[in-house]
RNA sequence: GCCGGCUUAGCUCAGUUGGUAGAGCAACUGAUUUGUAAUCAGUGGGUCAUCAGUUCGAGUCCGAUAGCCGGCACCA
């Protein structure tokens, strides 16, 4: 006689066993309808699950995420139909869902084409508009083996075989005749998947291990109606627009070419842009009471052997010899620093030792996963290493963590994800040390009041990170910030200090960047402001036109005073109409257009108007110039009267 | 590195069943002196990524290499 519990507390009894489905039937049938899933006691069950005892239940539609991601995973099963029917021989691995969608893995000799892209879509959705019934099959662990043996599906039986307990009760879902094997919820019927699109193809390694055969996976996005979708591919398509290789050809910021690939050749605008990064960061490292070294870009291989990088990562390190010495071009700034740090006698009393660099790397990342300004082989890091005492780990931690925010709010990142990453199976150091690393950390994290996630064994192979994940306008994740803590390289360095008891110590390193790479911070946020970077970082802040020839020495004085001012001013005089030269710096996203034409002469005044096509009038340039300098110094995200 | 795709003028792209290349924008020159997102006319510009094949003949077909793009793997 079970009791089920709704969400707004109200209760309905049964004189039976019930599904959800009929729950939701009870209390109406258009809820019926829509119902996909239930959740039953926190758990997601399908809809035609029975529910034995009391039980709080709410029903899952597809106005629901959880629904939509039912929706999705079901697509997945919709795909694996319609690829078994176009092509039998097809061997299914696994099908997911994701973000925003799902992906199959497949296992066929036929290299999927765009066309056959096209075909399985249009059959899927031919299968779907039967809106067939999904039938659950729950069934012991033998019978789902022999299922898929006879199919013909290895990859089945190798899940089965190695990640499902032979005491398990898988559920088969039977979509007509295509039969998949799912943990489940799925929807009841193909009703509600009639709202998808197949994206792509691609290749990916079975199990994620590069040791195995390549797959082909098939991505696709789903939603809950048309207009999510549309809304989605929209929004891809929004998204390809401010990709920062694109835009950064057109504000001619940089580029790259193929005698050097993945290292960027920087163009005067996009330089600025860099040097404005740079010293913002530098305004930062006086404020948080660090120093700024230099070390040199190529070091005797010996000593690379000596920090461990050598043996580790000796195939993406860059080489060259003179004179009977190898050198590694540095991959890495902090067996310098320790160099630095090694001059000289410390006392407990000189730390802790905060050392910055913006630190020129070079590592020769593989050939597939270099990608514009996001993943290159020559880069700068925002780097630093704080030596310090072990007492002072936390507060020195907890330095680089209010640091770290401080600087993303000033570019607008507010929302950002906080992963802590421990020992990897390749390491140095023993148990006891990795043990109090990753305590410390955690324990720096929960004193600022940080919720974070565990990534276990994605640390450093010298120490445990934390890692910070920033979200910019289109919700896209990057990581950008680590703190990494290491007690292994400075004794393996022959870093030391004397201690209050005269006994030389090794001191303890923290490893921390906030922007990663400034070449990659530029392109997330060139990706963020989609080129309408704010005037404080604008490679060009103002320019001045004229209208005729007549306001020339008037431009040319109004520019002057700018200049000297310390803005960023550049001038148009071309004889060309006000609207095209309009027209062509809006485009360039310069954040401020000054027109002076006869009436500005005569009442010497600048007529004013921003990259949005806000017309802010006539003003006095005094009054303009501070007003903008102001907006630099407090470095605004806003233009004047946005 | 792996799977797939792509590579034609500075940029965006055409180029029919193989018959030695075209547009728009940009650039340059000239005219135009113009009031808030494109003034008009003219000119120049390509070993069709590179190399090697098939062919009487290759931008087009085959192969290799490089780079790029989408993923996967990797990411100190």
């Amino acid at each position: 006689m079970p009791v089920i519990t709704l969400p707004d507390g109200s209760k309905r009894e049964f004189d039976h066993s019930v599904s959800v489905y009929e729950v939701a039937q009870s209390i109406g049938a258009g809820l019926a309808k829509a119902c996909i899933a239930g959740r039953v006691n926190g758990v997601l069950r399908d809809a035609c699950d029975l529910i034995t005892e009391d039980a709080e239940l709410s029903i899952i539609t597809s106005k629901n995420d959880e629904g939509v991601e039912i929706i999705r995973h079901s697509c997945a099963h919709l795909l694996g139909h319609a690829i078994k029917q176009l092509w039998p021989e097809t061997k299914m691995a696994i099908g997911p869902v994701i973000e925003k969608g799902f992906y199959y893995d497949v296992d066929l000799d036929h290299t999927l084409t765009e066309e056959d892209i096209a075909r399985l879509e249009e059959r899927m959705h031919k299968l779907a508009e039967q809106n067939y019934q999904v039938v659950k099959e729950p069934v012991d662990w033998q019978k789902a083996y022999d299922v898929f043996r006879d199919r013909g599906e290895t990859y089945k039986m190798a899940i089965l075989d190695e990640n499902i307990s032979k005491d398990d009760h898988p559920a088969l879902y039977h979509h007509l005749e295509y039969i998949d094997m799912c943990r489940g919820p799925h929807v009841p019927n193909m009703s509600f998947c009639h709202h998808f699109k197949l994206l792509k193809t691609a290749g990916a390694y079975w199990r994620g291990d590069s040791k195995n055969k390549m797959l082909q996976r098939i991505y696709g996005t789903a939603w809950a109606d048309k207009k999510q979708l549309d809304g989605y591919l929209q929004h891809l398509q929004e998204a390809a627009k401010r990709d920062h290789r694109k835009i950064g050809r057109q504000m001619d910021l940089f580029h790259m070419q193929e005698e050097a690939p993945g290292m960027v050749f920087w163009h005067n605008d996009g330089w600025t842009l860099f040097r404005q990064l740079e010293s913002f960061v530098r305004s930062k490292l006086l404020e948080y009471g660090y120093q700024e070294v230099k070390g040199p870009f190529m070091m005797d291989r010996v000593l690379w052997e000596r920090s461990g990088h050598w043996a580790k990562y000796k195939d993406a390190m860059f080489t060259t010899s003179s004179e009977n010495r190898e050198y590694a071009i540095k991959p890495m700034n902090c067996p310098g620093h320790v160099q630095i740090f090694n001059q000289g006698l410390k006392s407990y009393r000189d730390l802790p030792i905060r050392m910055a660099e913006f630190g020129s790397c070079h590592r020769n990342e593989p050939s597939g996963s270099l990608h514009g300004l996001m993943r290159v082989r020559g880069f700068t890091q925002d780097d630093a290493h704080i030596f310090c005492t072990e007492d002072q780990i936390m507060d020195e931690v907890s330095g680089c963590i209010k640091m770290v925010y401080d600087l993303y709010a000033t570019f607008g990142f507010s929302n950002i994800d906080v992963k802590l990453s421990t020992r990897p199976e390749k390491r140095i150091g023993d148990d006891a040390m990795w043990d109090k690393a990753e305590a410390d950390l955690a324990e720096a994290l929960k004193q600022n009041g940080l919720e974070f996630e565990y990534q276990p064994g994605e640390g450093a192979f010298y120490g445990p990170k934390i890692e910070f994940t920033l979200h910019d306008s289109l919700d896209r994740a990057w990581q950008c910030g680590t703190v990494q803590l290491d007690f292994a390289l400075p004794g393996r360095l022959g870093a030391t200090y004397i201690g209050e008891d005269n006994e030389k110590h090794t001191p303890v390193m923290i490893h921390r960047a906030i922007l990663g790479s400034i070449e990659r911070f530029i392109g997330i946020l060139t990706e963020n402001f989609i080129g309408y970077f704010p005037t404080w970082l604008a490679p060009i802040q103002v320019v001045v036109m004229n209208i005729t020839d007549a306001q020339a020495d008037y431009v040319k004085a109004v520019t002057e005073k700018m200049l000297k001012s310390g803005l960023r001013v550049k001038t148009d005089l071309r004889n060309e109409k006000i609207s095209y030269k309009i027209r062509e710096h809006t485009l360039m996203h310069i954040p401020y257009m000054v027109v002076c034409g006869a009436k500005e002469v005569e009442s010497d005044v600048i007529t004013l108007r921003t990259r949005k096509g806000v017309d802010l009038g006539q003003m006095r340039l005094d009054d303009f110039i501070s007003r903008v300098l102001n907006e630099v110094e407090t470095r605004s995200l806003k233009l004047l009267e946005e």
